[in-house]
RNA sequence: GCCUUGGUGGUGGAAUUGGUAGACACGCAGGACUUAAAAUCCUGUGGGCAGCAAUGCCUGUACGGGUUCAAGUCCCGUCCGAGGCACCA
């Protein structure tokens, strides 16, 4: 039998192996300590898995293997996110029913991991789909209508508990998340229908039906994302797209907004990650005012939020965002006409463009005034785009001399701009600092800006006119969406009232219809399905979004074949939460958002034992695309080759990357490519046809996916992981390039040999050298703290490195060969298994643990820290533990030369230059 | 526009977190083995200047300032790229 290192049947023999042994199966075992590590799961596209994909799983792959080398019971699951919109957009095209396109993405994607080498547990696979899933997506949504949010006690409550205290004490003093309600008492409430009774109701839900405003296209008779959308009209087919108010299913997250914003200290997530939550959440303390408005003879109370309330004497004009429903009460006869062009031209835009657009200063006036309750001033009020109608009230107090897009507006609309703070110069910008002391300003004249904030709410307070008020940016998730291809919701309308199904109606299946695009008169495509009902009700029509079924998965993969409950108690207790969780920064303030709120509500209604569902996270960058250019001289069929291509006038075409290597087009390949290159002529140079190239987004339409199974089949999975992990930073954006990959192939090689020559087998009992137990140690040392941090590069350098001295060193010892195998392991696990057995181990290298190895060849840490000389003036020489500061300092004074000694684990530094000692830390 | 993040040779990247910039790898050039190719191995490789040479000197981490004995790393400003901005997933 030859022994070369054939990694196809390598590969293919182990993963048999494993699959057909349920190596990576498992279950709760209360003797062995857990650690769950999870990867985002993929929405199965139709492009099949490009060579991005991997490098998150491959990394969450390398150390969950290396988890259970330490002796932990690790849960490693995968699944599939598999409601979304191309399935449906294709289907609207095709005829092709969602379910079909996805079933076939997903056994691709499958095929596709599995030769990768992945140590999944399959038997826990979930998917959202899959009406068994949806089952427990459907009931927590139907836990969310029937609970409202207690803010008192920070917790959701029964729905039910709530209507008695209405019978005992109507809403007077309740402190709960809700929407606009009046006060009422109880005599009120016994007295209200039913019907009046559940639409208050409503306005205290978790889940609850309110208004918002969409993308609406009427051409397409559909929603759409801003995504969806350019300069007022659709991408697909360039219809007009207009901002239109619809009653819509939404949670009511902003009620965890405190507790989402507090607990992001508890976990060990980057720095930056936690600032774009805290950013979205974007917690702001400040005060509402209520400011009097007249229109004509009319008097209106209009509540605006200030975080600035001591600059109120500075106010000089109100303004309204154009949704505001104060828009049409404060807009006088005299302006009503300009007012109704303005608020046209401002449905176009979606609110992103309108926010991008803070240079082009827009507006208009109402015609009404207000008065300032502290100068009792008339200010105008006027409409503006850049105040939003999502956030606080929609309505605020201009201070243009502190306030820069006040300043802006008020400038291009030549309005009066009063400075507050002393010294400060407001002729070319507005002082947003909120610092210095404040003058022109009535009772606050001469405190500083941070005193005057409380002094000023304390005033608002006061007079009555208002109160302090901590204010989110966080908005309720909007959760209805008009499409067919999600979870259908388990509501009917009785008598126009939505009423929750009950828990025994689930799954509620998507029922069938002949066709998936909207109906003609723009309702959701499941109102195709005329005989959907229940109990001779209609159904909700629209379904839940994608970000539904992706919520509590993490959940279901602990007890993924329950049919009782999301999760027991028991496998919950065990399983806990995600130890760490693997996934691309897109997600920072969508899915980890909903998913922490998700995972706090069933917390409250204690389904869950944890807090928080990830406890530490990491970050992938994306892996961008390396396009290849050809270039054809205008036309012509004729390409010239890239470095020659000046002296021509050419157009650049993309060209499959997979025909191209090291930048050289396969001349052969191209041809065959498409029917039009079939006959192209080449001007080549050295005989070459070089191409060029760019750094581009991974995309079908760039020609520049490079899908794994290729790189698989060439190189094996070994190669791939090694390379993806070498490619750069985990975190780090990066293009994918092939070009290196030939040096990490010849590493695997060179390893082989190390164990092999011909079929000889080179491995011995002989005592390890001093120096090979030095490249080891040194080995172990680095890899298992890069893997702790996530280096994985820099540990596959020094693999490199390691092998390169090995080899050098002609090392048979099984001694130094066995530990090898075993820390190679987790990333090129078949490989390891492969030399794992021919040293003559029965079981896999898998059941080996690393510590033992680690401890059971452990030498002196002297070999740890490099000595190098620099013959000039410094010199790093290596500090036994056991020194203490004064003896190195004692060290330093008695040798003149000394500049730098770089230390141990008690003295990590002791920096000095000529003639004295500037740092030591220790 | 706002939030986050990055910018180091021909290329991907490394740098003990403020201490000899360019580890490791690709590519390229030269060499060994071979009838030849593949595979493998060895040497060189940021730029510039000087030298037959070992080597020496200057310069260099997007740009402009600053702090420091010492800056790729810290601070201020500028430019460029990437991801997100609530119905893509």
């Amino acid at each position: 039998m030859a022994k070369d290192y054939i990694f196809s049947e390598i590969e293919k023999k182990w993963q048999n192996n494993w699959a057909q042994n349920n190596t990576f199966k498992v279950e709760e075992d209360p003797h062995r300590p857990k650690f769950y590590v999870l990867d985002m799961f993929p929405y199965p596209s139709g492009a099949g898995l490009h060579v991005g994909h991997p490098l998150g799983y491959i990394a969450s792959d390398i150390y969950s293997r290396y988890k259970r080398l330490c002796g932990f019971n690790v849960l490693h699951p995968m699944g599939f996110d598999a409601f979304g919109l191309p399935a449906e957009q294709y289907a609207i095209q095709t005829g092709q029913h969602p379910a079909k396109t996805t079933e076939d993405n997903i056994a691709r994607y499958r095929k596709q991991l599995d030769k990768i080498g992945f140590s999944y547990d399959w038997s826990r696979q979930v998917r959202t789909c899959d009406p068994q899933y949806y089952k427990w997506t459907q009931w927590a949504f139907l836990q969310m209508f029937s609970h409202w949010y207690d803010s008192a006690l920070q917790k959701a409550r029964p729905i039910s508990e709530l209507e008695e205290i209405f019978a005992t004490a109507g809403n007077i003093g309740l402190q709960a998340a809700c929407g606009s309600v009046i006060e009422f008492d109880a005599d009120y409430w016994k007295g209200l229908s039913d019907e009046q009774k559940s639409s208050i109701l409503m306005q205290y839900r978790i889940a609850y039906l309110g208004d918002t405003s969409v993308n609406w296209c009427p051409a397409l008779g559909t929603v759409l994302a801003n995504d969806e959308v350019k300069e007022g009209l659709s991408v697909r087919g360039g219809f007009p797209v207009e901002q239109k108010k619809m009653k819509q299913w939404q949670l009511r997250v902003s009620a965890y907004a405190e507790r989402l914003l507090k607990d992001l200290d508890t976990l060990e997530w980057s720095d930056s990650l936690k600032d774009m939550q805290k950013n979205w959440i974007g917690r702001s303390e400040g005060a509402e005012m209520i400011f009097k408005v007249l229109n004509g003879d009319k008097e209106y109370d209009v509540k605006i939020f200030t975080t600035r309330a001591d600059t109120v004497f500075g106010v000089t004009f109100m303004v309204l965002a154009p949704e505001s429903e104060w828009v049409e009460k404060l807009t006088s006869e005299e302006c009503a006409d300009a007012v109704k062009e303005y608020l046209t031209m401002s449905k176009k835009k979606t609110e992103r463009e309108r926010m991008a657009q803070t240079h082009n200063v827009t507006g208009v006036f109402t015609g009404s005034y207000a008065i300032n309750p502290f100068t009792g001033e008339k200010i105008p009020v006027w409409i503006s785009e850049y105040v939003l109608s999502g956030y606080g009230t929609g309505a605020i107090m201009a201070v243009p001399a502190h306030d820069s897009r006040d300043y802006a507006f008020a400038r291009h609309f030549n309005l009066p701009i009063i400075p507050l703070i002393e010294g400060c110069d407001v002729s070319q910008e507005s002082f947003d600092a909120k610092e210095g002391i404040m003058c022109n300003s009535g009772f606050l004249t001469g405190m500083q800006v941070k005193d005057a904030i409380p002094a000023a709410i304390a005033k608002v307070e006061e007079l009555g006119i208002g109160k302090r008020k901590v204010n989110y940016r966080l908005r309720d998730a909007i959760f209805s969406r008009q499409r067919y291809w999600g979870e259908p919701f388990p509501i009917y309308y009785k008598d126009g009232v939505a009423t929750a199904m009950p828990e025994s109606a689930l799954p509620l299946e998507l029922p069938e219809i002949d066709q998936f695009k909207p109906t003609e008169s723009g309702e959701p495509p499941l109102a195709r399905a005329t005989s959907w009902n229940y109990e001779g009700y209609p159904i909700e029509t629209s379904t839940m979004p994608g970000f539904a079924g992706s919520s509590a998965y993490y959940l279901r993969y602990m007890d993924p074949h329950n049919t009782k409950a999301l999760v027991s108690s028991e496998k919950n207790g065990y399983w806990r939460s995600v130890d760490l969780y693997i996934g691309g920064t897109e997600h920072a303030t969508g899915h980890l958002i909903y998913s922490r709120f998700w995972n706090k509500f069933l917390y409250d209604l204690g389904y869950v034992c944890e807090n928080e569902p990830f406890k530490r996270l990491v970050n992938q960058g994306m892996i961008q695309g390396r396009s290849n250019f050809v270039y054809r001289i205008v036309n012509t069929n004729t390409f010239v080759s890239y470095n020659l291509k000046d002296q021509y006038k050419t157009t650049e075409i993309h060209v499959d990357v997979n025909i191209v290597h090291n930048d050289r087009l396969d001349i052969e390949a191209f041809r065959n490519w498409l029917p039009e290159y079939q006959n192209a002529e080449f001007i080549l140079e050295d005989g070459e046809y070089i191409c060029g190239w760019a750094i581009e987004k991974m995309s079908k339409s760039m020609f520049n996916v490079v899908n794994p199974d290729y790189v698989c089949e060439s190189y094996g999975a070994d190669t791939l992981r090694l390379y993806e992990m070498f490619l750069g930073p985990l975190e780090q954006s990066k293009p994918w390039d092939t070009k290196g990959i030939d040096g990490v192939h010849r590493f695997l090689k060179k390893f082989w040999r190390l164990f092999y020559k011909g079929d000889e087998l080179l491995v011995s009992d002989s005592e390890p050298s001093k120096a090979e137990l030095k490249v080891l140690h040194t080995l172990i040392r680095k890899v298992s703290s890069d893997i702790e941090n996530f280096s994985f590069n820099t540990s596959v350098s020094a693999f490199m490195i390691a092998i390169n001295e090995l080899s050098d060193l002609k090392t048979t010892s099984s001694q130094i060969l066995e530990p090898l195998v075993i820390m190679l392991s987790p990333f090129a696990p078949h490989i390891a298994e492969e030399l794992w057995e021919a040293m003559g181990h029965d079981s896999s290298v898998m059941n080996a643990r690393f510590p033992e190895y680690v401890e059971k060849y452990t030498v002196e840490d002297s070999f740890d820290y490099p000595v190098s000389f620099n013959g000039k003036m410094r010199f790093k020489i290596t500090l036994p533990k056991s020194l203490s500061v004064k003896e190195v300092e004692e060290a330093v004074k008695a040798d003149p030369n000394t500049a730098r000694y770089v230390g141990s684990a008690t003295i990590k530094k002791i920096i000095v230059v000529p003639s004295k000692i500037i740092n030591v830390v220790i």
